[in-house]
DNA sequence: CAGTATCCCTGTAGATACTG
DNA sequence: CAGTATCTACAGGGATACTG
């Protein structure tokens, strides 16, 4: 159990919540399950690529353990699993969202940057 | 110069941003330079306690490199050096005050449930 | 004041193989 | 299907000492 000393820093909530949602895949996995409800293993997996199975059933079990997502097992063959947000989980969909909005955006203003830049590059070749 | 393969993940502009405050300390230093506008590097590192000035100083050049804060020198005796949000880090502030805000909700609910738990445990002990 | 330089150690994550 | 188990490697970060 990582119990961290948050006394230490009493003015910043920022990063209990970072905290929780940190480490790369732990927003991404949250976001893809608030965009789909319910999720089984292999289908989150599909929607995160690049990670590996060890890994996405760690980021699955913290998530579990600070209480943002349920799992549910049926007992059947071959076995279900299934993942979904909590309540807590749910009241984090707007940050979730407008970190993804931010991220587009972001996007967007680097394509544009690198437009220009090619741009530039096209006129000063042709000057 | 660390460059991401984001075209493994297209789907997803929440890793972006993540990404950027990422880490546990980033969010932190980006909550209180949006908070007081302007630090010096030691100002910085006594609201971020816990914090070593060499990974202060690593958090600072990444949060630069990425744009979304910048670093002037004064070419004074004792130097002068301050750091502020860059408008890019400006248009996190939504984020970073969610972030904020939801932190400082889940505290209160540990807190309540704590308080709960706590009194559960005194009834018990009283029955 | 605002950092570097060095050393070292731990955790985090990758690859691969295996299982109820 | 939904994971474990094991081994390994590297990078992130702590402690400490030093500097323009």
């Amino acid at each position: 159990m990582k119990v961290k000393h948050y006394v230490d820093v009493p003015g910043c909530p920022v990063e209990v919540t970072l905290d929780l949602i940190d480490g790369r895949w732990k927003g991404v996995v949250l976001f893809h399950l608030l965009d789909a409800g319910c999720l089984r293993f292999n289908e989150l997996h599909r929607r995160v690529p690049g990670i590996t199975a060890r890994l996405l059933t760690k980021q699955l079990r913290d998530l579990e353990e600070a209480d943002l997502v349920s799992r549910t097992v049926y007992a059947v063959v071959p076995p279900r699993v299934e993942y979904r947000v909590s309540e807590e989980g749910e009241s984090l969909r707007p940050i979730v969202e407008m970190l993804s909005k931010w991220g587009e955006a972001r996007l967007e203003r680097q394509r544009t940057k690198q437009a220009a830049t090619h741009a530039r590059r096209t006129v000063s070749r042709n000057s």
